[in-house]
RNA sequence: GGCCCUAUCGUCUAACAGUUAGGACAGUGCCCUUUCAAGGCGCAAAUUCGGGUGCGAUUCCCGAUAGGGUCACCA
């Protein structure tokens, strides 16, 4: 067998802006990729723009890649803008050479900038998703590298840093296609190897254009998902899923599944809408895992208010209706201010005809039965299971909604909600008497 | 507009010439059930359109159409 090149492939964000959903995909790949073949995976920062450049953002992707489970293997996380004397000297070299000059402008910030100049030939790369892909860099013109010496733009320095570290796979959007043989035409120029190049589909918005800040907001970035309460096994098995499959008809993967299937080959080549409804399947199904592996505690979740004079029977009982009613983390967190839960902690107000059962015209009658739990209620020492066995008994007898639904909505004060023997466990005697008197007095003025 | 890329259910996708075109999300129906949620079982839903080449095209070729990307002293 020949010795095969050790495979290292790399994540440069600009630090412009939080960590976008498209780049955390390709960053996702570059990662699956290294990690299958035993490769290194490098993140640099590529800042040479100064004026839009902030630490923030770098500190911000940074925090993300790491709360992602994305870890890098460079020891010293490489700044461009720490590199100008480097930039420099390849410029220097390339001027020298005859193959870029100083251009005079009569447009723009700067006098002058460095253009290089295009031999104006055709390029074909080959393209780990696409085959090959052949430009004509004519219409490319003798396209500008520098703004002057000391700054050069982003083509010539990710030229050079990718020949620097020794980048051998170039895993990116489908929107640096067209700079591919600008890269190309410079490496030729300082006589860099050419890397193997890898063009993704892109991510998509609702719209099917490419997910933009400046189109659609805050949806594209991680923060946003992050912050409303979406776990990172489901946000990295979403985000995997878009554009490359399995080939079978397995759903859930974890890093290291990616890290095994991971295959070129099976790469989309269109683009893939984020599909924001499959990322909450996807984040449920990673909170039932997080529960059954019982680290979703309610206490986390559930505001004092909810777990006071609560048995832990019963704040489990809460946090389970809570739970199967949520997609996301947030969805969890119950506050006072919840409309959905706060009948639990305060008397609900509703008219008294929403008591009444479709086609129930008797208050009398939905006053007798709510007697009938009521007096149920009262009786000490039995247990619940025996007072819902009795109320069924009644209900069934009587028509279950006639007796079930009044009952719910006296301690509900909803139309939807849990089922009232759920609700009456959860209120305790004291409550649901109280709110079942209320109910009955709002009947008597019917 | 030039150049480049792409084209299977609404969405993400399977099928690398022969399948009743499969799965998942969403939708919808039924069951469970007083309501909701959850769950179970169903249903509906696609090969953009023309031409080729094959005994046979979703699949290969060409064209049209449509969509997207890119045309910065941003990356």
């Amino acid at each position: 067998m020949t010795n095969k090149k050790p495979i290292v492939t790399r994540f440069p964000p600009s630090p412009t802006g939080p960590l976008h959903v498209g780049n955390v995909r390709t960053a996702l790949f570059n990662y699956f990729f290294a990690r299958q073949n035993q490769g290194t995976f490098i993140v640099r920062i590529e800042d040479t723009d100064k004026a839009r450049s902030k630490k923030e953002y770098e500190d911000n992707m940074l925090n993300n890649l790491k709360w992602l489970g994305i870890s890098y293997d460079n020891e010293v996380l490489l700044h461009q803008s720490t590199r100008t004397p480097i930039y420099k000297k390849y410029l220097e070299k390339l001027i020298a050479d005859g193959k870029a000059y100083v251009s005079p402008e009569t447009e723009g910030e700067n006098k002058e900038v460095v253009r290089f100049k295009n031999p104006n030939i055709k390029i074909t790369f080959a393209d780990l998703v696409r085959g090959d892909v052949t430009i004509d860099t004519t219409d490319l013109g003798d396209f500008i590298i520098a703004r002057n010496i000391y700054e050069p733009v982003y083509h010539l320095v990710v030229v050079i840093d990718d020949f620097e570290q020794g980048i051998t796979h170039v895993i990116r959007g489908e929107d640096h296609i067209s700079n591919t043989p600008r890269h190309i035409l410079i490496q030729e120029a300082i006589g860099a190897p050419r890397p193997i190049y890898a063009h993704l589909p892109l991510v998509l918005a609702p719209d099917r254009s490419k997910l933009s800040k400046r189109k659609h907001g805050e949806m594209v970035s991680l923060d946003y998902y992050k912050e409303l309460g979406y776990l990172p096994e489901a946000i990295i098995n979403f985000l995997g899923l878009l554009g490359f499959n399995s080939g079978n008809d397995q759903e859930l993967f974890s890093m290291a599944d990616f890290i095994k299937i991971f295959d070129f080959n099976k790469i989309q080549k269109g683009g893939a809408i984020f599909n924001i409804e499959k990322l909450k399947w996807f984040n449920k199904e990673y909170m039932k895992k997080l529960y059954a592996e019982g680290k979703l505690r309610p206490e986390n979740y559930l505001a004092e208010v909810f777990r006071k004079n609560r048995t832990e029977e019963q704040i489990k009982t809460l946090f389970l209706l809570v739970f199967e009613r949520a997609s996301t983390l947030n969805d969890l967190k119950i506050t006072e201010e919840n409309p959905e839960w706060n009948f639990l902690i305060k008397n609900p107000e509703y008219e008294a005809t929403r008591l009444l059962w479709k086609g129930e015209s008797d208050a009398k009658q939905t006053q007798k039965h709510l007697s009938f739990v009521a007096e149920k209620l009262q009786k000490k020492g039995a247990s619940k299971e025996e007072l819902k066995e009795s109320v069924m008994k009644y209900a069934e007898a009587k028509g279950k909604g006639s007796v079930l639904w009044p009952l719910r909505y006296a301690l509900s004060g909803k139309e939807k909600s849990p089922d009232p023997f759920t609700l009456l466990n959860l209120l305790g005697n004291e409550k649901s008497l109280e709110r079942i008197q209320i109910a009955k007095t709002k009947l008597s003025s019917l």
